[in-house]
DNA sequence: ACGAAAACCTGACAGC
DNA sequence: TGCTGTCAGGTTTTCG
C-alpha cells in the first residue's frame, strides 16, 4: 500500500476530476472491502458535490455538500484511476471494467474515478463532516509528519521509555500517522539509527535529527509521485519513481549508499515485516 | 499492559 | 506448464 506519499499523489491526481464537481452516480460492484460499505452509500453519494478533497494520514477525505465526508483508504493494493474527458486523465478511455474495479464514481463533466483493489484491504465509509476526526479509523491517529505538531520535542516525549524497537514505534500510527514500511526503513537509514534499537534508548539529539529526515524523505517521495513497486499508480496510470531513490528498501545484499560506508544491506523481520538496514552505519 | 503473531485477500515471482 | 512456497506500500484481532 500506499503510504503517505502515494496517497498524497493520488489525492493530487483526483483534484481536477473531483474537487468542486458533482458525483452524478456511484456504481458499487460489491458490498464492501475490508469492511462493509455504509448503508445506501450509492444513494448518499449520488448528486453530492465534492467541496473539498483533503487527506489525513493515509486516508483521502472528500467533503461533500451533504455534510457528509467520504473517507477512502487504499489498503495494500488500492488504486484510484481517473478516466474520461479530463486533463490528466488516462489517455485511453477505460476499456470494459477491469478485474477488481469495485467502485466507479461518475463525475459531472465526464470524468470517471475508479477504485480498484485486488486484495480488498481498502476502506470506503461515510461520516458526518462536522466530526470527521471522531471517526473510529481517524480518532487515534498521531500527528501528520509534515505538520507543525510533529516536532522534535513531541517525538522525544513519545519515544521516551518505550522498549519496542524504533522501527515498530514509527510504524505505530498513534505515534506518527502516515509512515509505512518503506519510509520508516528509508528514514532510519538516513538518520543512521538501527531499526533494532529500543525506541526509548536513543539519545534525544538523535531522535531530534530523525524528525527533519522523516519530513525530507516524505517530501522527496511526494515530489517523485510516490513509489511504484507493484500496485501503486498515479491516477493517470503513470508510475511513481521514488523507488529508484531507495537506499535500503528491497536492496538486501546490495552495497550501502551512505557516503563512505562499505556495508552490505541486510533484511531482517520485525513484528512480521521486513526491515532493510545497513548494520555498518546504522547503530 | 505490552508486543509479537495471525488474520484478512489476491497476485507475482522463484524454484522445482 | 503447473505446482508449491514466499512475499507484498496496512490494519485489526488474537495470543502469550
Amino acid at each position: 500500500m500506499p503510504e503517505l506519499p502515494e496517497v498524497e499523489t493520488v489525492r493530487r491526481g483526483l483534484l481536477p476530476a473531483m474537487e468542486g464537481r458533482v458525483i452524478v452516480r456511484a456504481d458499487l460492484r460489491r458490498d464492501g472491502l475490508r469492511r462493509p460499505f455504509p448503508p445506501r452509500m450509492a444513494e448518499r453519494l449520488a448528486g453530492a458535490r465534492v467541496v473539498h478533497l483533503g487527506r489525513r494520514s493515509k486516508y483521502i477525505l472528500a467533503g461533500l455538500d451533504t455534510d457528509e465526508t467520504l473517507l477512502i483508504h487504499l489498503g495494500m493494493s488500492g488504486r484510484m484511476m481517473v478516466s474520461g474527458e479530463m486533463p490528466g486523465a488516462f489517455r485511453f478511455n477505460p476499456p470494459t471494467p477491469e478485474k477488481h474495479d469495485h467502485v466507479v464514481l461518475h463525475m459531472a463533466g465526464g470524468a470517471r474515478v475508479t477504485f480498484n483493489d485486488a486484495r480488498r484491504f481498502g476502506v470506503m465509509d461515510l461520516t458526518p463532516s462536522d466530526r470527521v476526526g471522531a471517526h473510529p479509523l481517524l480518532r487515534d491517529l498521531g500527528p501528520e509528519p509534515l505538520g507543525n505538531a510533529f516536532d522534535e520535542a513531541y517525538l522525544i516525549a513519545r519515544l521516551r521509555g518505550r522498549r519496542m524497537p524504533v522501527k515498530t514505534a514509527l510504524l505505530d500510527q498513534r505515534i506518527v500517522a502516515g509512515l509505512g514500511n518503506i519510509y520508516v526503513c528509508e528514514a532510519l537509514h538516513r538518520a543512521g539509527i538501527s531499526p533494532l534499537r529500543a525506541a526509548g534508548r536513543i539519545a534525544p539529539r538523535r531522535i531530534a535529527a530523525l524528525v527533519p529526515v522523516i519530513r525530507n524523505v516524505l517530501s522527496d517521495a511526494i515530489d517523485a509521485g510516490g513509489s511504484s513497486l507493484r500496485d501503486h499508480r498515479q491516477t493517470s496510470g503513470e508510475l511513481g519513481y521514488f523507488q529508484h531513490d531507495f537506499r535500503v528498501y528491497g536492496r538486501e545484499g546490495g552495497g550501502c549508499r551512505a557516503p563512505g560506508c562499505k556495508g552490505t544491506i541486510r533484511r531482517i523481520v520485525q513484528s512480521g515485516r521486513s526491515s532493510f538496514y545497513c548494520p555498518c552505519c546504522q547503530r
